[in-house]
DNA sequence: AAGTGGTCTAGACCACGGC
DNA sequence: CCGTGGTCTAGACCACTTC
């Protein structure tokens, strides 16, 4: 008698669960989860499929196995290499935060930034210039750009006040998947030492971002460069 | 009947066989791979088990699943937030490689150090300095601290030919699982200047790393001072 | 000894893709 | 239509941890 119920697979349904007892608390990190055989008993299930959902559900690092012994739920993720808009990072950091729009406009033949879109050389592009400030001091000039052609209505968003992430996901539909990031440290020159307020030739971090849709296509160029003394990046790698 | 022949479970000898056809070239990317029926016959071993050798290989990025269609050998991974060394960068990218030890040897007292790696402030560590040389330009200079207790034999080893790692993995039987990193930007001081062969004042890219056992203990604390000029890092964040 | 996760079997039905 | 991957069953034995 196989009861699927509804249109999601058990398994899943099963995953569901344990994610809303984490989620409300009810669950907390280190708590056991019920065994294997419980959950099958619970869900009316065989062995294998509840096997399934905890095995996803480890290698989401939502619960720790451990052999003899139980399934437990993980401790507090670490939200290490995620990929957060400036906006989210502040906010998560419980800073204040602003931003102020240099430029927001359409600029025409800019052959290589158009190369890193993958799109056309004489393809127009929009151009978003914002200086970001923390706990009011500037923080760090970036550079956005994407196709004009998809997007030109953000000219006259209010990117003062909305994250460019937030408007994206929200009123474009664009699903931000992830982004490959070329990082180095280069000298501050004059324009830019002024803007941030720093000497001139004082190091900055400069992180230039292909941002990718959940599609696979390349949506975001972004540029930026981060006074080095106010800023420092997180990365988890794994042998 | 169970034949499960050696130790090692059957999933993981399909594992090893579809790994070592795309290690030989014999199966390129994206040539078929058997199919889940095939692979359980000619394994003489159930579908599911069959299915789970296929799972984790696709979750390790080494192959494609399509519904309906088959599964395919992924197209060549990109190293992104991959732990290696320098001497594995270095070849990955079939540079020339060399390194110069400027010191190894033991200290005291360094209560901040000890800390990142979770020691008492007592505790003595081994200090180890060198400068990396690519392509017979100087690149990086790397500071390794390490416990001076568990590794003393290290002052004595052959770095100048053979890699940490490699040392700490085989004679140590150390597993490395992951780094965390802190990236910033600095101004290279006298010192670092001259070894480097830049100016004073130069921004390098600072990369402090706290090393990870499969253990999950703390047990390298590595500061990298890199010319900016000569070394971008890639990253790849998650949404 | 009892309970846990790890591996595995020999089937089954479904949804999807290509012909 | 046929072959593919996706989901699932109702058991089984093993290795490990805890008591």
């Amino acid at each position: 008698m196989t009861q699927t119920g509804n249109g999601t697979p058990a398994y899943q349904r099963i995953q569901s669960g344990i994610l809303e007892l984490i989620r409300t608390g009810e669950l907390k990190p280190g708590d056991v989860v019920e065994s294997e055989r419980e959950l099958a008993k619970i869900h009316g299930v065989s062995l294998m499929t509840a096997r399934h959902a905890l095995t996803e559900l480890e290698r989401e690092g939502a619960v720790v196995r451990k052999r003899g012994t139980g399934t437990f739920v993980a401790p507090p993720k670490i939200h290490f290499n995620k990929l957060m808009s400036f906006t989210e990072q502040m906010a998560s950091r419980g800073l204040p935060e602003y931003s102020k729009v240099l430029s927001a406009r359409v600029i025409e033949r800019e052959a290589e930034i158009a190369a890193r879109l993958l799109l056309s050389p004489q393809q127009s592009l929009l151009k978003l210039e914002r200086l970001r400030q923390g706990s009011g001091e500037p923080f760090a000039l970036e550079t956005c750009y994407l196709s004009a052609e998809k997007y030109s209505g953000l000219v006259n968003a209010p990117l003062q006040r909305a994250s460019l992430f937030s408007i994206l996901e929200k009123q474009y539909g664009l699903q931000i998947a992830y982004a490959d990031e070329e990082i180095d440290a280069i000298a501050a020159e004059a324009r830019t030492a002024q803007l941030l307020s720093v000497a001139r030739g004082s190091p900055l971090l400069r992180i230039r971002q292909v941002i990718y849709s959940a599609s696979g296509f390349r949506e975001i160029y972004v540029l930026g460069l981060y006074r080095a003394d106010r800023h420092v990046l997180n990365v988890r790698r794994f042998r």
